[in-house]
Order: structure tokens, then C-alpha cells, then sequence
RNA sequence: GGGGUCGUAGCUCAGUUGGUUAGAGCGCAGCACUGAUAAUGCUGAGGUCGAAAGUUCGAAUCUUUCCGAUCCCA
């Protein structure tokens, strides 16, 4: 039985994957390359969830390909690689698509037309809706990652794992309630997200009466402030100064005193007009501390909070207002975040309708804007206000009403994510970045500026916030749901724990139980950010520390994760964040952040402009390994990248279509040949031609970078190392053994031809192992074939190729470098000369640049079809030397003056000085009356064509040739030329390429010398010199016409 | 508005620690090859390396500013 059956030079990929897929599936080789690995090492890897109640799109399946490359490789190199599913189920987005679908928007008609229940449940439904859409894609893409068992963000296990950990970071006081400032539309009652303030139209112009207001200091030497009396503050949200609870300036920025007021000394004039004179000038960081009077005393603080003072804040500028900024932290994101960093008070005198409380009496349901006019005449009253003025200024609106937003403080769950900033900045430096760029760039930067992380949303489709409060405001956050049992005597361990189900759930207060005075606790409203959801992945996968067994389950932290660059403050941060909140640990050693995919124009893809690709129109039209090999060869991974259906063409074609037409011609001639890999007679390696030896040692080079390249997270460098060696194994290495594989070859020896096949055999396999993570389905067709492995067997299951570095011989592999360039010098003399390839020629003389590898002379002599190649040194004859600095050596070494050697050296006889090098010797050229001594290593020697031959240079490289024709050499092209015309007719006749021909020809006289020659090129077994029967082909032998006849026998 | 990344041939992209001839593929033009053949090879044209300034003997590469694209955050 045949070991290699022929296969045709034409593929259906798209066929022949699909088949793949089949195959893979029957016979569990995904479940299979991981359970053949037990035992082994991990390399843990980390999906990154996505949601799928949208549809997968080709930026997905460009991350999803990058992690499978990844996997595939490390599997091979003998770990275990795990690779589990993942789906983010929660957040708005989904609330937003269940509105849109009920044809309702907002909180109010949520729960006042559908209800928190029903709601809930259409969310889960939603997000089901695409999960077979994604696994068709997932798995077409041939991305092996455990679908059925995949990790669900809504499932009770790992909710219960997410208030595991929240909890523990609970327990640490990390995770506390403050106000955040959010945009705010008081006649909507509802906040708005940033999406929906990048609204068009939602800012506009408006007026508003701002103040300079006067904040009188109460604890100032003289000798710091001078005559100093008050700090000027501006503001353009009057009513805001109800809540002041500090003045914040910059502490590098200089303040000056002047007319008994503190403002920056550059807005002197800008706030005091021109006659303000300055008696005094002071440093913000010397400010920092005073006390003063607060504008208004309506709202009391706590006691022993200390307010109104200047703190200091790096944001205050002196581009506008008075270089002091009042701080009002419960209308200010800002204003928060100084206030919480210096514990500064919190008033929040305004109510959900935008209107003053009770708090405030004298303005007590007074609209806040409205009211600025009353507030800033009661500061002028009291001698506060400085000066009043309109002040136009652009404000957000909302969508729905167009009522102006304010920015309001709402209750919110903050994560204390700043005060392990520190330790999340160096857990960062022995994070792994691709690109490297990111980890100080966006990453560093994003951590170096770190806010608490606001955890809460007020919304109902997320993971409940697991606190529950009591009516004196003790707090219980709770870790299970066995816990919540306890709690409540009753087994709740098995209802659904999302809202509003959970909502319901109450139970005394434990601490007020103790203290005797028994009260209800019942969970705060908010559900919390999916972010947390997707950074606490790591442990809820595995469902820890509850379900059993998830200890020995859990694998941590990853050894790589992959996404695209928009999840470094996303998925990044938040895997990060919640582990160093949790054990100060970094969750993932290597990661590669991925550009974008972007249209044919550089446009992002998106469903409003239209230009999305489907990656079904690629894969069901070329297939998964044609995208793959494109992402993978096309640039790198983290450059944005720009799709389209040519360039993944060019690439599939380059590549891929060479990779199976070498396959193909293999699998033709080892049919036709019997060839047996174990074959007794094949010579060993270290026995085989230059030829041979060459491509081996092409391929051990092709196997270092391709390991090099995965291995380090540059697969670019590992596609282009493969795409090198495809080209040089089917342009020179197979095109220069053609003949070797035939049997007809006049003294060719069965063991040169056992080498070839066996060579060639060696470095497919091989090839077919590196390419096995990159493309996985053509890998492994053309694997099993070539090794004659069974159905159930599989290039996935194989071990990474050793690296045989005895294989290498770099002097051989630079020979043949030579040999190569002077082949296409020797061409491009004949195409200068006009003479023709096909036309021998007696002799080419060839030059080598000094130190030279030796090229291989028969190769170079067959390739340029001459007779002999010689080696030659004088060249004179044909060319003049020039030369050229060596910048590296003399750049150092001279200075500035190399540029004048530079000139010095054209009038130096070139042929001299490199006759003076040959001997050994030094030359010393004359420098503005200074000599300068050079060797050959300081000059680069460069040819210039000059002389009469049919000459090429390049560099040092020159082939010049004879291009004497005598009547012998005439008659040999013309052989030739017969043999070209006759080889076209058994194709045209549809003669096989084994067939034997009787040739008959007439009008060829001229070349009686050459018939045994034409005959064993055309496998004619009879050559007749009478005409053939029936009608012959007219042939032209350059000018003369000849006929000839051919005849299968 | 702040920050990140990118800008290299008509197109898609490489370009190692700065070294003087900046590369590849596609496309284009010309030529050749013919036992892988609706395949393949060779040659050629095509570049102010976004702009300007600076550092340096020397800059696509380092610095600054500007312009453009894009992402993240406001």
C-alpha cells in the first residue's frame, strides 16, 4: 500500500476545514491535547468574558484567534492549558436592549409597567439570545476553548464568589458609601451616563450670575498674609456655596496679597482691575491650612470635622477665576475627591427634585439655579461678595426634557482601589506588557492617577451589592447565601439571588440584637459595576472558596490574557484591581493588548457608518486559517489594522497556497516514486547535498524564531519567519531539485534522490508543526498526510519540534546567500544585455566582496546557464573602486572630520588601497595636514561598473558576463528552445507527466547533435526524423520553422 | 479639555542598541521560465520616513513643538 497517495494542486479550504472540524469533534482532540498534558505543568489562561447579547463581530474573532495561538503553542510545548469560557451576562447595555425591545425607557416605567421581576428575567433571556451565534463562530474560527462548560456571571456560584470577595475587601474597610457627583436631571430624577452626554446637541450655551465671593481668614500671622483679610473665591454655581467646605489652591502656584485680598498674583489685575497694587507675595503650598469664615452657616458639620481651610490641589489653575477654587463636595467630582483626600465635610442640601431641603429654610423648594440670585444678594448683605456678573458658560442638557443637568451627589459604593495605588503601581512592573509601551503609558499612567472605584449603579440587572443596613445604619455584607440563611433562620441557599428576589430578603440587625435594641436590616438598593464581575473571574469561575473542590479548581494567577487595547483601563484594570484589593497579588504575568480592526479606510467598524465585516463573509469564502495567517503575518498585534478582502487574498495566496502546492508536489512524486521515509538507503542528514543540508539548516533557523518569536509574544516574528522559509522551500530549494525527484535524470543516483524526497519530506513535517498553532487546520491535514497518521490522530496532540542546532550551519546558510544574489545579478546582466536565459553562454566571471562566503559555483553556473564560472580578483578591467568611511569605526574615532575623509577618499586610487589591504598593509590619507591611518576594517570598498562586459553590481557582489555566442552554444539554445515548444504540446495534448512519447521532426537538421538530449527531455523513447502522421506542429526555431509530431507509446 | 498610540513607496505593512544604498508584498511597466503551470521567477520605476526645530561627527530611530488619524478618560 502506497504511504503517500497524490493530492491536487488545487484546495478547498473552506471544504477541507469544515471536514477538520467534523474530525476534531468525532474524536475529542481538543478535550484530548489537554488530558494527554496531565500531569504536566500548567499555563493557565484567562478568557476575558464577552457579552454575547451582541453579535460577534471580526474584532472578536481577532482577540479570539491571538489566545488560541497562544494556547495551541504552549500545549504543544507540553503544558497543560486549560481554557474555559467565560460570558459577562450583567450591566446596562443589556437593560438598555431589553427597554428598546419593550419600547420603554427609564427606571420609572421599569418598574412601574414591567416590574423589577419580569424585567430581570428578560435580561437573562437577552443574553442568551446570541450564545449560539458565538459558539458557531468561535468554534468555525478553530478556537478551542471549552464552550460547555463555560462560566456564566449570573450564575449563583459565582454571584456568591463576587460577595465573597467583596466581602473580604469589606471586612478590610476597603469598600465604603460616599456621594458621587453625577450629571443629574432634576426634572427626570435620573442621572446620565457619558454615552448619553456625547449626545449631539446636549451642550449648549447658557448664562448664569457667577460670584467673587469673599472668604474672611480667621487664623493668619500677619507675617504670612500681610494685610491680608479674606481668600477670593469664583464660582459660577452660587448656590453651591451653601455646602463650601473648603478653598483649594495650587501649591506651586504664587498668590499675591493685594487691597487686602488673597487671589494668584497673574489675575491681580484680571479680579482687582488695574490700580490693585500687590503688598505681598505668597506661595499656594504656604496657604494651605488657614482657616476662614465660611460663607454660610445654615448646615452644621459633626463634630470634630475640620473645614474651611485651604487645601491643596494640583487641578487649580490661573487660566480664569481667582486661582482659589471653593470646594463644594457633594456638586463636584473634583471637589469630592480633594475633600475625601484632606477630610473635609459634606453637605448635601439639595434633594432629588433639584431643589433646596428643608435643610436650608430660607430657600427651602427653591430650584437651585434659580435661586443664585437670592443667594448672591444675601452674600452681598453681609459684605461677602466681592463683585457679580453674568457668565456664559456651556452646559449639559438632558435628551429627553432639555433641562439644564446639575451635577449631584448621590449616595454611591465607592472601593478604596487609591489606597493600594501604590502597591498596583509595582505589581505593575513585573506585569509582562505587548506592547511594552503600555504598561508605563496608558496602564502606568491610568494607575498613577487612580481614583476610588465607584462600585455602585442604581439599576437592577447586575450582581446585588451583598450590604444590608439597619435602621440605626449598622452595615452586614454577607459572603454566601448560606450566611444570609443564618441570618434570616431560614434556608435561602437555593433562590435566585438577583433582584428583586433579594430585595426582600430582611433579618435583625445582629448588632443591634447584642446591644439589645432589635432592628431590621435590609440590603441597600444598588446592584454593582460588571467591571467587578469580570475582575473577580479569576476566583468566581471556579465558584471559590464555596463549591466544592474549587480550591484544588482554581488556577492563579494567569500566565497570559489577551484583549483588545480598549480592556486596559476595562478588563485589565479591573482584574488588578480587584486582586490587589483582595491579596495584593497581580492576576496575570504576561498579557498582549490588541489594536483594533478598522476598514479598508482606517475607520473603526461600526453599525451606524455601515462598514462592519461579517467575519462569515470570510470564513464561508476562504476560511479560518486564511484569516488567521493574515492576522497573524499582516503587522503586529497591536497596531490597528486594516481589513479587507484583497489583503487577506495577497496573504493566503503568498503563503498558505505556496505552503500546499510544495505539499502537493511532494505528495505527486512520493506516490509516483514509492517513497519510504524509512527507507534504508537515505542518506543521513550530514551526507546530503549543500542543497539539502541548506534547507535543513533553514528550517532548524525557521524553528528557533517561530519558538523565539511565541514564546515572547511577537507572532509576527514567528509568521514571517515561516513565510521566509515557504518561500525559500518553494523558489530555490524545490525549484532547484525538480530534477532529483524524477526518475529519468541521467546520472542521478537513487540515493540523491531518496535525499531530496526525504529532505523535502523532513522540513514539511516540520513546517506542519510550527504552522499547527497558526493555522490549525491546514497544519493538520497536510501533518496526517505526510506522517500517514490515522483519523484520530492529530498535529495538536504532537510535541513541539525540537530545536536541532546541529542542523545549522551558518556558513552554508551565507554561501547560499551569496549564491542567490549572484543568480539575480547574473539575471539582471542577461535582461540588461537582452539575452535570453534559455541561450547558454560560455563563461560568467564573478567578484566577491572581501570576506565573502564562498558561493556555490554549480549552482550559480546552472541558474545563469553558463558553462563555467569563474572566480575572479582583478577588476579592473571592468570596474573602478570607490570608497566609503566606515562611519561605525571612524565616527568615534575622528569626530566631525570623518566628513572630510569622506571627501579625502575620492581622490584616493581605490584599486591601490585595496590591493595595499590584500597585502596586509595600512593606508594613511592626509587630513588638513593631519595623517590618519586606515585599515581595511575602517574603509568600505565599493564597485563601480565600468568596461565593456555585461556587468552587475551590487555592493561589492559583481558578475559580469561573457557574452560571445559561437555556433555550438547557438545550437544548444535552440535545442532547448525545441525542448520548451515540445514540452508545451504533451501539456496541451494532455499527456501525462510519466508518459513516454515517440517524437517526430522534421526541418531540425541543424540540431542531429542534440536528439539524445531532446529525447530524454521529452521522454520521446523514439526520435523519427520523417514526418509523424497526420498533421505536425509548426515550430519556430528562432527564425527557421520546424515541425514535429508526438505520440503517446 | 487631559492622556496613550500611530503617521515609512500608489496600497497594506516591516524596520533590532542612532551608522550614511530605508526594506517586503500587492499594484504598475518590461522580460523570462515551462515535468508544481489559470503556477512561477527576474528586472525596473516609485520614498523631502507627517511638518519644523533641537541633540549628535551622523536621526526613520532620541528630545520639543505643531499637523493629522485613532483609542481611552473627562
Amino acid at each position: 500500500m502506497p504511504l503517500f497517495r497524490p493530492v491536487p494542486p488545487e484546495v478547498d479550504l473552506v471544504a477541507l476545514e469544515e471536514a477538520e472540524l467534523a474530525r476534531w469533534s468525532a474524536h475529542g482532540i481538543f478535550q484530548a491535547s489537554i488530558d494527554q498534558r496531565a500531569g504536566a505543568p500548567s499555563w493557565v489562561f484567562y478568557e476575558g468574558p464577552p457579552s454575547a447579547n451582541g453579535v460577534p463581530g471580526l474584532h472578536h474573532v481577532w482577540a479570539r484567534s491571538y489566545k488560541d495561538l497562544l494556547c495551541r503553542f504552549q500545549t504543544m510545548r507540553g503544558f497543560r492549558v486549560e481554557r474555559r469560557a467565560g460570558w459577562d451576562t450583567h450591566g446596562l447595555p443589556v437593560e438598555v436592549a431589553v427597554e428598546k425591545s419593550l419600547g420603554i425607557s427609564g427606571k420609572d416605567q421599569i418598574e412601574q409597567t414591567i416590574g423589577i421581576a419580569e424585567f430581570t428575567r428578560l435580561c437573562k433571556e437577552s443574553v442568551l439570545t446570541h450564545v449560539d451565534e458565538w459558539r458557531s463562530v468561535t468554534e468555525r474560527i478553530g478556537y478551542w476553548v471549552d464552550l460547555d462548560h463555560a462560566y456564566w456571571t449570573f450564575d449563583t456560584p459565582y454571584i456568591e464568589s463576587v460577595w465573597w470577595q467583596l466581602q473580604q475587601m469589606f471586612n478590610k474597610g476597603l469598600l465604603y458609601e460616599d456621594l458621587k457627583v453625577i450629571p443629574y436631571c432634576p426634572r427626570c430624577g435620573t442621572a446620565l451616563s457619558s454615552h448619553e452626554l456625547g449626545q449631539p446637541g446636549v451642550y449648549t450655551d447658557e448664562e448664569e450670575e457667577s460670584a467673587y465671593v469673599l472668604l474672611p481668614l480667621l487664623d493668619a500671622s500677619p507675617d504670612l498674609v500681610g494685610d491680608a483679610k479674606a481668600l477670593v473665591v469664583w464660582t459660577t454655581t452660587p448656590w453651591t456655596l451653601l455646602s463650601n467646605a473648603g478653598a483649594a489652591v495650587n501649591p506651586t502656584v504664587t498668590y499675591a496679597v493685594a487691597d487686602g485680598l488673597i487671589v494668584a498674583e497673574g489675575l491681580v489685575e484680571a479680579v482687582l482691575g488695574p490700580e490693585a497694587t500687590i503688598t505681598k507675595r505668597i506661595l499656594g503650598a504656604d496657604l494651605v491650612g488657614l482657616h476662614y469664615d465660611r460663607p454660610f452657616d445654615d448646615l452644621a458639620p459633626e463634630a470634630g470635622v475640620d473645614g474651611w481651610r485651604v487645601v491643596p490641589a494640583d487641578y487649580v489653575t490661573t487660566e480664569d477665576g481667582t486661582g482659589i477654587v471653593h470646594q463644594s463636595p457633594a456638586f463636584g467630582e473634583v471637589d469630592r475627591v480633594v475633600a475625601r483626600l484632606n477630610g473635609l465635610p459634606t453637605f448635601n442640601p439639595v434633594g432629588p427634585d433639584g431643589r433646596f431641603t428643608s435643610a436650608i429654610p430660607w430657600l427651602e423648594g427653591r430650584e437651585v439655579r434659580e435661586a443664585n440670585t437670592t443667594i448672591n444678594d444675601a452674600l452681598a448683605a453681609k459684605g461677602r461678595l466681592l463683585k457679580r456678573m453674568p457668565y456664559t458658560h456651556s452646559l449639559p442638557h438632558c435628551w429627553r426634557c432639555g433641562t439644564t443637568l446639575i451635577y449631584w451627589g448621590k449616595p454611591s459604593w465607592y472601593l478604596a482601589t487609591s489606597e493600594v495605588k501604590e502597591q498596583m503601581l509595582a505589581l505593575n512592573q513585573e506585569i509582562d506588557w505587548h506592547p511594552a509601551s503600555i504598561q508605563h503609558g496608558r496602564f502606568g499612567d491610568w494607575l498613577a492617577n487612580n481614583v476610588d472605584w465607584a462600585l455602585s449603579r442604581d439599576r437592577y440587572w447586575g450582581t446585588p451589592l451583598p450590604i444590608w443596613r439597619c435602621e440605626a445604619d449598622h452595615l452586614t455584607c454577607i459572603g454566601s447565601l448560606q450566611e444570609l440563611s443564618a441570618l434570616t433562620g431560614r434556608d435561602v441557599g437555593s433562590i435566585d439571588p438577583h433582584r428583586p428576589t433579594i430585595d426582600d430578603i430582611t433579618f435583625p440587625c445582629p448588632q443591634c440584637e447584642e446591644a439589645g435594641t432589635p432592628s431590621t436590616a435590609t440590603r441597600v438598593a444598588p446592584v454593582i459595576d460588571v467591571w467587578f464581575d469580570s475582575g473577580a473571574m479569576p476566583l468566581a469561575q471556579v465558584g471559590y472558596p464555596h463549591v466544592e473542590g474549587s480550591a484544588e479548581a482554581l488556577q492563579y494567577p494567569a500566565d497570559f490574557i489577551s484583549e483588545a487595547i480598549d480592556q486596559t483601563r476595562g478588563w485589565f484594570y479591573s482584574l488588578l484591581a480587584v486582586n490587589t484589593l483582595l491579596n495584593g497579588t497581580a492576576p496575570y504575568v504576561h498579557v498582549m493588548s490588541l489594536g483594533h480592526i478598522v476598514d479598508a479606510d482606517g475607520k473603526k467598524m461600526s453599525k451606524s457608518k455601515g462598514n462592519v465585516i461579517d467575519p462569515w463573509e470570510i470564513l464561508s469564502t476562504r476560511g479560518a486559517d486564511a484569516l488567521r495567517w493574515w492576522m497573524f503575518s499582516q503587522g503586529s498585534p497591536w497596531a490597528s489594522s486594516r481589513v479587507g478582502f484583497d489583503t487577506i487574498d495577497n496573504a493566503l495566496r503568498m503563503t498558505l497556497l505556496t505552503w500546499w502546492n510544495v505539499f502537493s508536489f511532494f505528495m505527486t512524486y512520493a506516490s509516483l516514486n514509492g517513497f519510504d521515509p524509512t527507507d534504508s538507503r537515505i542518506p543521513a542528514e550530514q551526507e546530503r547535498s549543500d542543497l539539502d543540508r541548506w534547507v535543513l539548516s533553514r528550517l532548524q533557523a525557521t524553528n528557533e524564531a517561530v519558538t523565539l518569536g511565541l514564546d515572547g509574544y511577537e507572532p509576527l516574528g514567528a509568521a514571517e519567519a515561516i513565510e521566509r522559509l515557504i518561500d525559500d522551500v518553494s523558489n530555490w530549494y524545490v525549484r532547484r531539485s525538480r530534477r532529483r525527484f524524477w526518475r529519468t535524470e541521467v546520472g542521478a543516483t537513487v540515493e540523491d534522490g531518496l535525499a531530496a524526497q526525504a529532505t523535502l519530506h523532513t522540513v514539511l513535517v516540520e513546517v506542519a508543526l510550527l504552522l499547527a498553532p497558526l493555522t490549525p487546520f491546514l497544519a493538520d491535514v497536510t501533518h496526517r498526510a505526510l506522517t500517514g497518521s490515522s483519523e484520530t490522530s492529530s498535529v495538536h496532540l504532537a510535541d513541539w519540534p525540537d530545536s536541532q542546532p546541529s542542523r545549522r550551519d551558518l556558513n552554508l546558510e551565507s554561501q547560499m546567500v551569496v549564491t542567490r544574489s549572484l543568480t539575480s545579478l547574473g539575471r539582471s546582466s542577461r535582461a540588461d544585455a537582452g539575452m535570453k536565459v534559455r541561450q547558454p553562454l560560455s563563461r560568467a566571471l564573478v567578484f566577491l566582496a572581501p570576506g565573502s562566503s564562498t558561493p556555490l559555483l554549480d549552482i550559480v553556473a546552472d541558474e545563469l546557464n553558463v558553462d563555467v564560472v569563474e572566480l575572479a580578483s582583478d577588476l579592473s578591467a571592468v570596474l573602478r573602486y570607490e570608497m566609503v568611511p566606515n562611519f561605525k569605526r571612524l565616527g568615534p574615532r575622528l569626530g566631525e572630520s570623518v566628513q572630510h575623509l569622506r571627501a579625502a577618499l575620492t581622490s584616493l586610487n581605490g584599486a591601490v588601497v585595496a590591493a595595499a589591504f590584500e597585502a596586509g598593509a595600512m593606508v594613511t590619507v592626509d587630513l588638513g595636514g593631519v595623517p590618519v591611518e586606515l585599515g581595511p576594517e575602517d574603509l568600505e570598498l565599493r564597485m563601480k561598473s565600468e568596461g565593456a562586459y555585461a556587468v552587475t553590481r551590487d555592493g561589492n557582489e559583481v558578475v559580469a558576463l561573457d557574452l560571445t555566442l559561437t555556433d555550438e552554444l547557438r545550437v544548444r539554445g535552440l535545442a532547448r528552445e525545441l525542448i520548451r515548444q515540445i514540452q508545451d504540446l504533451r501539456k496541451a495534448s494532455g499527456f501525462d507527466v510519466s508518459d513516454r512519447i515517440q517524437l517526430a521532426i522534421t526541418g531540425a537538421e541543424v540540431l542531429a547533435s542534440q536528439f539524445d538530449l531532446i529525447a530524454r527531455e521529452v521522454l520521446a523513447e523514439v526520435v523519427l526524423t520523417t514526418s509523424g502522421s497526420g498533421d505536425g506542429v509548426e515550430v519556430d526555431l528562432d527564425g527557421s520553422p520546424a515541425t514535429v509530431w508526438i505520440q503517446r507509446i
